[in-house]
RNA sequence: GGCGGUGUAGCUCAGCUGGUUAGAGCAGCGGUUUCAUAAGCCGCGUGUCCCCGGUUCGAGUCCGGGCACCGCCA
């Protein structure tokens, strides 16, 4: 019986190339998925792309194109670049695609039919780099604080989704754990913000069609688009195969959410409650992951310090990147990104660590058991064994918790212990003794089968790595080849 | 202004409900081995556990106050 599990990215706004962040967070879901694959689960994925909105208007025309060309442009390049990394999300969604403009109407009229949403006037200081009103607090010197540009005053007729009505509901979802929010630092900001309701009322979900038309038509008022998150969360449900695939409730039921921290608002509280509108449950999860700073800074583009992951493979592979990673951020909090860091980082890991107790097994498989795998013996293997039902219990729990540098360490504390078990039993000694050879085979054949573990354990992390290892065992003759991981230097330009 | 949080070895961080000489990884130093990717293995840390005060037989670990940084909200 397999179990259903399905994760989700957020739907990359499309208005700049995928950089750090956006890698980190589909390598995390790539991870999942692989994980729990790799244990009998059913999973699948969902990524894609916002193509909505004013501030994609503004980056089109920046770029002279029109919204429909940049939007096709870049969520190429997004597909592109996850395809290149060899990541391949069940389902990408993209906002402007038919089947998802379906849904997000038919969602729409079936929450307006309800009552769930009504027309209000507004008027204020809007500004189009937030895409919202200001209040006093937004501004400095009557400029925005974030955009340092002035806000133009405007009055427009939105509709608004009747949110406030269901925070106390919310509250207990959160709070019984009906929706897991982790960790617990955002499950306790998701519930403060609830707590003083301070910022948050009902939601406007929609902009006249004289200023910007690029959005999905209200089904119950031509003359207005929807606007963006209450278009963009619809993906998730878009991407689980609503309403029709026969898989959607299954999925539903067991869905994650995994997001950086600047989107927990609505995720943490628009979403749910746009799903109870619709008559539907709660994500089961969500999961809030940090920043990542580049050289100490957080990444902008006026720094110049996006990290592209194409240019990271070319340095250094990408399965090196991906450890980097997924070895050095807590999730849930943020990490720094330095080529420096990387360097080491792998060089200590991956190259000195596991790469070489790859080369070291297998050169020895090929010089004293004329490169075939000698068969496991028992009463050798036993150390080994602890150690890798150890590693094993390890990773569980670190998955569990979503702890993934976590469960990096334990397969490093794994191949350290393989290598402390040829140091131990020196076989490359006993074979050259007069009566040693059948005494090193054995020992030879539990560090093969050791390797074959590492491999199995890396698969969810370093998929392409763990399979290079399988198809070296797989070989015959076995021989040591080249470097697994070699070591890397500095590539700074 | 309100409410979280964080502050532990050069770096990144563990240290649960208070209890033997405060730990890990990395970096560094020394030794050793040679099967291996100048890799492995072994050994090496006299750290004001941010500061002040308090509770206690005993406090990174609890309480009060302060400082610094950060987050969310206003």
């Amino acid at each position: 019986m397999s179990r259903p599990y399905f994760v989700t990215t957020p739907i990359y706004y499309a208005n700049a190339e995928p950089h750090i962040g956006h890698t980190y967070t589909t390598v995390v879901a790539d991870t999942l998925v692989r994980w729990h694959r790799q244990r009998g689960d059913d999973a699948w994925s969902v990524s894609g792309t916002d193509e909505h909105g004013e501030k994609l208007v503004e980056a089109a025309a920046k770029a002279g194109q029109t919204p429909e060309l940049f939007t096709e442009r870049m969520s190429a390049a997004f597909q592109h670049v996850w395809a290149e990394l060899g990541i391949a999300p069940s389902r990408f969604v993209r906002t402007t695609e038919p089947a998802h403009r379906r849904n997000v109407q038919a969602i729409l009229q079936r929450v307006h039919a309800a009552g769930w949403i009504e027309a209000r006037e507004y008027e204020g200081l809007y500004c189009v780099g937030c895409e919202r009103f200001l209040t006093e607090r937004d501004m400095e010197n009557g400029l925005c604080r974030d955009h340092e540009r002035a806000p133009e005053l405007r009055r427009e007729s939105n509709y608004f989704f009747l949110m406030s009505r269901e925070f106390g509901w919310l509250r207990g979802e959160i709070e019984s754990g009906r929706y897991e929010i982790r960790p617990e630092r955002y499950r306790n900001e998701a519930l403060a913000m609830l707590r003083d309701e301070s910022g948050l009322g009902d939601l406007s979900i929609s902009r006249p069609k004289s200023r910007l038309a690029w959005g999905i038509e209200l089904p119950f008022d031509r003359e207005h688009v929807c606007y963006v998150w209450f278009d963009a969360l619809i993906s998730y449900l878009t991407g689980a195969g609503f309403p029709d695939d026969p898989a959607f409730a299954q999925r539903w039921a067991n869905a994650e959410h995994l997001i950086g921290k600047d989107i927990l608002k609505p995720h943490a509280i628009f979403w749910p409650i746009m799903l109870k509108a619709m008559g539907m449950e709660p994500p089961r999860r969500l999961s809030v992951h940090g920043y990542w700073n580049v050289d100490d800074r957080k990444v902008s583009k006026s720094l110049g310090n996006m990290v592209s992951p194409l240019a990271m493979r070319e340095r250094y592979g990408f399965e090196t990147f991906r450890w980097f990673l997924l070895r050095e951020m807590s999730y849930g909090l943020d990490s720094n990104f330095t080529e420096e860091a990387l360097v080491e980082r792998v060089n200590a890991d991956l190259a000195n660590n596991v790469g070489n107790l790859v080369s070291r097994t297998l050169n020895l498989v090929e010089k004293f058991c004329d490169g075939a795998l000698p068969p496991l013996d028992a009463s050798v293997a036993r150390g080994l064994e602890e150690a890798l039902v150890a590693a094993q219990d390890s990773i569980e729990s670190a998955m569990a918790q979503l702890q993934p540098q976590q469960a990096l360490a334990a397969i490093v504390v794994f191949a350290s212990e393989v290598n402390r078990f040829l140091d131990a039993t020196k076989p490359w000694k006993l074979a050259k003794l007069p009566s040693g050879l059948n005494e090193a085979t054995k020992i030879l054949g539990v560090a093969g089968r050791a390797v074959a573990a590492l491999a199995e354990l890396l698969a969810p992390f370093l998929p392409e790595a763990s399979a290079r290892i399988e198809a070296k065992l797989a070989a015959a003759p076995i021989t040591r080849g080249e470097p697994l991981f070699p070591r890397v230097e500095l590539r700074k330009e």
